[in-house]
DNA sequence: ATGACTGCAAACTCTTTGCACAACA
DNA sequence: TGTTGTGCAAAGAGTTTGCAGTCAT
């Protein structure tokens, strides 16, 4: 985990932003689930931190490029680690979410003149167990 | 337009459902849109109904089938009518929204046995206007 | 030391719910 | 006429904001 605390450590100090223990544990937690975070799943594992800097803490990663914001089918916000461009699946009834690769082959279908900054792809549905 | 209430009437009868005006309303509206509606501009060209109706009867046109929820970036969520799967392009400053047809090739990315219903491409970026 | 960051609490937005009245069949 | 659907108002989630105190530099 030292070495994902240096990462940010540099990105932060070289955009001039404090590093501080908050922004440490939440960028921690988020490179470390599997898949996706909601902003109410970090303040479940990290209670002593407020909603508001969970909230601030991940607009700041975004804004650093370390943290993605998903858009989600039930109103609610999910977060992911940047890694790879990449796709989900997500189980209409039990919710589960597959990451998949076809985000790539979508960005063809850009219309013209768009500045493609990522490719989200969601495929809705039953997922094996619950089909 | 007579032709939608009719297919809409139609639709409503075979599920036992009452045919109402604020249920042709929204959906006339919402056939009507060249894009996508949220709950709250269907409320400010239809200030009559109450949001409590828009959102049950939409929640109706969905379960019949005549329109679909479409995930979105700023917790707004987000309706259009049912034509055909299809992608959305969006531009990240001015909010624009571009119909793609990539949601197709996405499909072959599905994990294994994961049934899908819908695929819905998102592509975020700035669009031509906006670069 | 000083300025940025955090926590608390309240506000805000979007959406849902409960109940009495109105409208469809 | 008998339900079903609607409007109103309040409640409920999720997220944002303001301000005073705390912590990184």
């Amino acid at each position: 985990m030292d070495a994902l605390d240096h990462k940010l450590t540099a990105v932060l100090r070289e955009r001039g932003q404090r590093v501080t223990q908050p922004r440490l544990r939440i960028h921690r937690l988020v490179a470390a689930t599997p898949r996706h975070v909601t902003a109410d799943q970090l303040h479940d594992e990290l209670p002593d931190l407020s909603p508001a800097t969970i909230y601030s803490t991940l607009e700041l990663l975004e804004e650093l490029g370390v943290v993605r914001r998903v858009a989600s089918l039930e109103g609610v916000t999910v977060y992911d680690s940047v890694s790879e461009p990449h796709g989900h699946a997500v189980c209409r009834r039990c919710g589960a979410m597959f990451d998949i690769a076809a985000a790539d082959t979508a960005r063809s279908a850009a219309p013209a003149g768009f500045e493609i900054e990522r490719a989200e792809v969601q495929l809705i549905g039953l997922c094996a167990r619950c089909a």
